[in-house]
DNA sequence: AATTGTGAACCTCTTCACAGCT
DNA sequence: AGCTGTGAAGAGGTTCACAATT
């Protein structure tokens, strides 16, 4: 298959979200140009998103709204749900088990683990934080697809790197280094001081 | 100024964090092949992000560790600390109080807002809770520059408009959700989702 | 009449490659 | 000799504009 730019999937997301929205309003038809002006972008760049993966439109008419969510749903594998595993019960880590909008898109989190002998053995909402030595145990036995990295910076190439040795092969890293991966596992970078330098950034600009 | 791209910002802040991590090692002089290596990138693409700004380096040399990021600090406005508001105290939120990187950076968390009458007036870390309400007062005492929104999507859009009527022109949204502002104010997202329904679109493409 | 789907044009970002400096 | 700084080339992503369809 063709490859798809990463911008074109975070869109297609958002468009998955926007769906979601108008769907609950009881709305059932929309066009490229509604979809484009809810998300700040141009209908053009909606349609040229969506034609990559088929074409799920009427001329004329517009987009299901259900029908085109189910097709989004499809592209994004989110018609299952993915097990993952949350390794470092931080604060961040904390929170994301109670992060709802994770459950609400199928991604459910299957396991905990963190190193710290204090932590390990206690539970928190039914699940018990593991060693992280025993990641490949836990990982097999529950079927977990995509691990969350919540762990010190310090830390985070050796978890993913033991993870990647357990045949984990996705990775969505909080830690604010660059993890290095063999090319068949995907890493997402979730670093939230690296937009708020951007913000800083134009904010010097333009004083 | 002529226009820097996102990817440039972004990617400055990486190596802002990269040579924070070699002058902690003790090591005063890297190439832009080093800082690639490091951060998986090209030379080529590193000694042009910083040529937007000046020249750093010295030809045959490489750049010295802690002129460089002094140089980095200042093009992003970190020789400052930035007053924050955090908006919505909920899971995410209290993470984000207690979450070091921020303090590091010099991004102050000094104002805590919420709308819920049962968390306003108490207290966290010393913060007191805010009604959003007092929003104007609160930011204009306090002399907040940038706000980030841990509140509910519904919720979020309207949030953003009354900061935005008390002067605030940053923002970093966690809210699931394209938020409309003026040309002059700037949003970043940190859309957690997102991340993980692209990992979701990779694992399904490569089955 | 309205709106999609898409090749072509356009624009922006990345990489190349080498002159210039240390 | 080694590495930066940068104009030019190349790659990739976005927008235009219009034929096709309902």
């Amino acid at each position: 298959m063709k490859k798809i730019s990463d911008s074109t999937i975070s869109r297609l997301s958002t468009y998955y979200r926007t769906l979601s929205n108008l769907i609950d309003q009881g709305i059932e038809t929309v066009s490229s140009d509604e979809i484009a002006e809810i998300n700040n972008i141009t209908s053009a760049q909606v349609r040229k998103d969506l034609s990559f993966f088929g074409s799920f439109g009427k001329r004329g008419l517009g987009y299901n709204t259900k029908a085109l969510r189910e097709e989004i749903a499809k592209i994004l594998g989110l018609k299952k749900e993915w097990n993952i595993a949350l390794v470092g019960v931080g604060n961040i880590g904390r929170a994301l088990i109670d992060y709802e909008e994770f459950r609400k898109q199928g991604f459910i989190i299957k396991a905990l683990f963190d190193k710290d002998r204090k932590k390990i053995g206690k539970e928190i909402k039914g699940l018990r934080i593991n060693d992280i030595d025993d990641a490949c145990y836990v990982t097999k036995e529950k079927n977990i697809e995509i691990a969350i990295i919540a762990v010190p910076a310090k830390n985070a190439q050796a978890v993913v790197d033991s993870l990647v040795a357990c045949g984990i092969r996705a990775f969505l890293n909080f830690a604010p280094i660059t993890i290095k991966v063999p090319s068949n596992v995907t890493v997402k970078n979730e670093n939230m001081s690296i937009e708020l330098e951007a913000l800083s950034y134009y904010l010097t600009q333009s004083n």
